[in-house]
DNA sequence: AGTAGCGATGTAAGCGCTTACAGCATGCCG
DNA sequence: CGGCATGCTGTAAGCGCTTACATCGCTACT
């Protein structure tokens, strides 16, 4: 591989001029010149790790994350891509850690190839990662609400959408309401749990719980245990789209017709929600822009004051109704 | 941070011995331990570019992906990020890339970042992309079939998945098939229409091909098209899931039962799949394993002779039979 | 006893780059 | 016409590390 000295041999200057040419400092247009072409001819390009060596920086970022599937794996993925890729950053990506050690291995096995990382960590309590975090490295924390504040978080309001959700339900006329829930030790089936208890506290409303966990199968369990019962709800809301795809097809073994015996909701509208017979209500989440936001607020504490209008870093969600919790009405055909 | 030097004066050694631990180089056991603890009372950690400079490795592979969503970039992700983790390798991933010029800037910039990469490029003809890969990058392409051989491929054989399930629905007794295609451009949709056409080709059977871009709403808009016609065809068996599903959701909304009066099938077993109602028939894609397989193609030629039993680049598919395409019986209720 | 062999260690030379500093024209001022 | 700011360029130091080579005790031979 060509080095700076070669180029410089070739274009008749000295180093120092190349890797200002490499560096857009300030360079007779001349000098450019035959850099750019010295360079070019000697297919020239230059060595990152020494360059590094110097700056102290790598122009690329962590991305630290929980076993994830699916869409919101992607869209998380895809939010930071996009927005690193702008800025001229590269993405270094480790997924699928649900144990604390492993992510304390990978997030120092990270320092110093990277200038700052984002985590999300929705399975271990922020708290007990945060001591984690090898000091020197900038982190963002993605949906992982309840660190000492050491860092910076950009979170999903998972209350509010749970709330909002509960809130149609009781409008549309429910008052006894199957919640499936999730993961015992996540966070963001903690908070959807927390937003429908809250909004059940202020009507008189009957909630059941069923284990959940976040899968299509565990809906479909949920499902199952549901029909076991006497009676069944007016209402099942499982705390991500997973499983009330799994619930419905619970349900439709068994002939149960959805709205019409039982209403239907889910969490996170993955894209084919619109696609199932009936349509799935939901709750909108905005993952790709989790993704970018954080970024976003990683970058102002690597550039500071390039761009520190990040307004909010707490996402909304959005409630989406579908047929599958509208009223005893046929389902329309469009 | 503390440098060698710094570790080698508290540890009362020189920086040769206090790099040869950090090396696993032979050093005494009393040397040892003396860095050793010299490191971890100063928060010693090895500067990775200053390594990189001298050893030429960055112990990071690069991973160069298309615009692709949900289930697919993500297992695709985890099966290579769980085989390079277990290596101690490093992944740097860029996706969402469309577009021949995007991916060969990608692609150079990387150059120097990674020891080498893992290139996935459905849409792009890899010939047209083979010059554009740095000629010192080591490289292996994932599911791209038709390159002129300079890079070594792992590849799904999409064309015998589709011959499988043409083979099913011909044994069903179907005679009269509609193909909802995949995106023109995209090899993965060719190489299964082609699978479709060859099986075709030795039967009676009348194959009608309808547009999609495996999407769910190029799919509905396929069943809608469908349906607009005069008689249905006796199967329809979509190019992938998501056209499987949209296609279900038109059939549905207009009364068709699946598959009593249209058999139904996909192609690629995502998650959900087993819990549509009817349960889809599909082929199931291993996808993480393509993912796993690539990175040990690419590990063989940056560490030579250390895992060269890599049988086979092509993995075959697997036929999976559910309800959706089950000759005229009552769905099992299981 | 002399020496070959061996394992542990230290010395020092870079890896390819950025950048502080100095040098050298040039143009403009008084 | 001397002096000084200005703009470009070159020299050289050094970022933190790995590793070839030299060195130095040893043991285990002849």
């Amino acid at each position: 591989m060509a080095t700076v000295y070669d180029v410089a041999e070739k274009a008749g200057v000295s180093i120092a001029t190349v890797s200002r040419v490499f560096n857009n400092n300030t360079v007779s247009q001349s000098a450019r010149e035959k850099v750019t072409a010295a360079a070019r001819s000697l297919g020239y390009t230059p060595n990152l790790a020494a360059r590094s060596l110097m700056t102290k920086r790598t122009d690329t970022i962590g991305v630290v994350l929980p076993d994830m599937h699916g869409e919101f794996f992607s869209e998380l993925v895809r939010g930071i891509d996009a927005a690193a890729r702008r800025l001229g950053l590269h993405m270094l990506v480790s997924c699928s850690h649900d144990e604390l050690n492993e992510m304390a291995a990978v997030l120092s096995a990270m320092q110093g190839r990277v200038d700052g990382v984002i985590i999300m960590s929705p399975l271990i309590a922020i708290d007990a990662l945060e001591p984690h975090i090898p000091p020197p490295l900038p982190a963002v924390i993605v949906n992982g609400s309840g660190g000492r504040g050491l860092y910076p978080e950009v979170n999903l309001d998972n209350r509010a959408g749970a709330r909002q959700m509960m809130a149609h339900l009781l409008a549309e006329g429910h008052r006894d309401i199957g919640i499936v829930s999730g993961p015992s030790d996540n966070l963001d089936a903690e908070q959807r749990q927390l937003g429908c208890v809250e909004a059940a506290g202020h009507s008189d409303c009957r909630l059941r719980t069923l284990a959940g966990a976040f899968t299509e199968a565990s809906g479909y369990a949920a499902g199952v245990e549901l029909l076991a019962h006497n009676a069944l709800p007016d209402a099942v809301f499982a705390l991500n789209d997973a499983m009330a795809i799994g619930c419905l097809c619970a349900l439709a073994e068994r002939g149960i017709a959805v709205p019409e015996q039982v209403a239907l909701a889910g969490f996170d509208d993955i894209p084919l929600a619109q696609y199932l017979r009936p349509s799935l209500t939901t709750v909108h989440v905005p993952i790709a822009d989790l993704g970018s936001r954080s970024l976003q607020r990683l970058l102002a504490i690597l550039r500071p004051g390039a761009d520190a209008a990040t307004a909010s870093d707490v996402l909304v969600p959005e409630l989406v109704i579908r047929d599958s919790s509208r009223r005893a009405c046929a389902p329309a055909l469009r």
